[in-house]
DNA sequence: TATTGTTATACTCTATAACTATA
DNA sequence: TATAGTTATAGAGTATAACAATA
């Protein structure tokens, strides 16, 4: 276990790493935000979902993936079709020109990592996707709990 | 050098950290926003300093800077002081109320961490930070370029 | 009655631009 | 004329609550 100076450390750089999250995010088309890309890319990654698995993968409440899925579906990188399983549904599949958008982010990706990271190792690189995959995963789904309590009925 | 496809995973999961920031922005007390908590850590770490060398740290826009100290000033956890080597200029310092602060923000932290990371060993997490503050490191200062421009002189 | 998803509203964070006061 | 900092305004992300449609 580690101590709790350790602790603070790691809050503070967690902090700090916001800095390069909003240097990536701007270096997205104007029409895409973060919030696209990482719907994007999911879909991309994981393949045809519902709203809800959507949700969990994004860990935020439903009602942000709503609205972030309805911006790409408005852009047709995105189309929602309906789930023969249950009518409330829907299902998120990527279309042709989201994954056409999807090259394009990667290239950005590329070039302003490429250009940062010029002295890092693959190992270097690796260690550190590892870690953080980690570090996601210990946390698992921390979404914040919905309200589900019904009106009190009396 | 990394490949394309580590950098397209490091952005990835660069994204998907999001989340933990999230949930440790919901140990904060109520009246103490991420953004507060990010300045009172960083005057506590490198003592006083003036506006611009905090906007600096926080790689963010002078104003934003702004909108934050004016936060925690209000609540007395940081004074403005006036600087003798030039009136545009303000010096930021901690108040005791501020570290009292911090005191309490470094147990909501560690019971967080302790509870997520219960299997993580010291080096793991000696590791996770060493590479995060060197990624960090590696965007130096990516603020957003202000706009010098003198308005065209004709 | 519970669940899936949407919409309305509010709050935080960030950026741009215009402004004040010094230098 | 340039710099330090503030304020006004706008856009993106997220959370809560109320709602509609379906199970």
């Amino acid at each position: 276990m580690a101590s709790r100076e350790q602790f603070e450390e790691l809050a503070r750089q967690l902090s700090a790493i916001g800095a390069v999250k909003r240097e990536l995010g701007r270096i997205l088309p104007a029409n895409c935000p973060p919030g696209s890309a990482a719907v994007l890319t999911l879909l991309d990654r994981n393949g045809e979902m519902r709203m809800g698995r959507l949700a969990e993968l994004l860990a935020v409440d439903m009602s942000v993936t709503s609205r972030h899925v309805a911006h790409v579906v408005g852009h047709g990188w995105v189309e929602r079709c309906p789930d023969p399983d249950d009518r409330r549904s829907r299902i998120l599949r990527l279309t042709p020109a989201g994954s056409e958008l999807l090259e394009d982010l990667a290239s950005r990706y590329m070039d302003s990592l490429t250009h940062h990271l010029q002295d890092w190792s693959d190992d270097d690189v690796g260690h550190l996707v590892t870690l953080l995959a980690r570090l996601r995963d210990a946390f698992g789904d921390c979404r914040p709990a919905r309200c589900t309590t019904t009106r009190t009925p009396a």
